[in-house]
DNA sequence: CAATGTATACCGGGTAGTGAATATACACAA
DNA sequence: TTGTGTATATTCACTACCCGGTATACATTG
């Protein structure tokens, strides 16, 4: 650590994050990594064992900042706890107006993963996407949703990574506009204890 | 085209399918599915210009097929067309019951070439997806959701795409049963002509 | 000295794509 | 019927390159 500006090691999770959001994993070389972090390769593979382990800690390096992110949108809106959610929806809807915007990085290098289940990539984006899930359901919890908190939470995160999804695809954030509202009314509906209001569902709490 | 039991192209093209389904665009070299194709490389290059060009080819070949099974899915099921809809998120969840399932081969692509915006593999999967939402469209239009059919079915692609993302991650095809519940609960509410029933929200027929 | 960090040069393996030649099938003329 | 031309279809061998990872030696610092 000669340069007392960055340690080498968080010079290059920087470097590596950057390349493997804009290209994807597979797309971006070791080389380039080492290129853009201004070190050799062999310095890189003294700070990391292997491509596997840096991309596994360039998402966990990603998990918390990520999920501050979306707990500030959510704190930051205002009206009611519908109001709030759908708040995050209308803020990545802004951030996906940029043409530089490549969706989720968890979701999408779990696609390029899919053949190494065991990578300790994806266990870092299950938990990522889990630790959303749980905050979202303490919310509806704590709103009164009851035993509708867990199943409701589920439903917005479908809702949150189809967005993802769909957006990267179509290129047409007013889809995440169209997640909002949906979003908004899920849970207005589980909040005011509307179920089997005129619908012959199975019902909101079914979790199958 | 000596062999009469299947053209050559056709076989290629069905090795390809399995192949990149498998692995994925990337993981998957010409050579493989040349081998699996019993053929050539040169052979495969006689009749694809590109890799490029076979990949568009395997996803323009899988639209009709993939369409037509949510159709027979759809006509299949029992009940109003709430309950429809949701019988394909049922069947898309006992699929996914399948270790070997591997999500959607568009969205799964459009991951893969997210570098190139004019990969004429991403303009066949956008029309796939568009195909898709306009028959949704179109049923919730004969049942009568006026104004409400287009966003409804935008709706239910985030969900729909949402299940693929969500449970190619986690694994967990449960989320596809709270996806089913989701969409008719959310075509039960347009149906019913339910805007405004105790919500604050924007309504229904907003698309941003 | 010893521990940490960096640089050069290299290896073995895999990749998309190509050049040149060959085999097959069918149309048409002698 | 035989011969010839031509488009289709296929093969083997090859190039030029890129990639993850490593062997080895050198520098800096406590």
């Amino acid at each position: 650590m000669k340069d007392g500006a960055q340690p080498t090691r968080e010079r290059i999770l920087q470097a590596a994050g950057k390349l493997f959001h804009r290209d994807g994993i597979r797309a971006i070389s070791v080389d380039a990594i080492a290129e853009k972090a201004g070190v050799t390769k062999r310095t890189l593979y003294y700070h990391f064992r292997s491509k596997d382990d840096l991309i596994a800690a360039h998402l966990q390096a990603r998990d918390e900042p990520n999920l501050t992110l979306f707990k500030r949108w959510f704190d930051e809106a205002e009206g009611d706890i519908a109001a709030k959610v759908a708040g995050i929806f209308r803020h990545l809807a802004q951030s996906a107006r940029d043409a530089k915007w490549k969706g989720c990085g968890f979701l999408r290098t779990s696609v390029e993963l899919i053949n190494l289940p065991g990578h300790p990539a994806l266990v870092a984006a299950r938990a990522h996407k889990k630790r959303i899930e749980d905050w979202l359901s303490s919310l509806f919890a704590e709103a009164g949703a009851g035993d509708d908190a867990l199943p409701l939470a589920r439903r917005i995160m479908l809702l949150l990574d189809g967005s993802f999804a769909v957006v990267l695809l179509h290129r047409d954030p007013s889809y995440m506009e169209t997640a909002a509202d949906a979003a908004a009314q899920l849970i207005a509906d589980s909040l005011s204890g509307a179920r089997g209001n005129g619908s012959d569902l199975p019902g909101a709490a079914s979790v199958g």
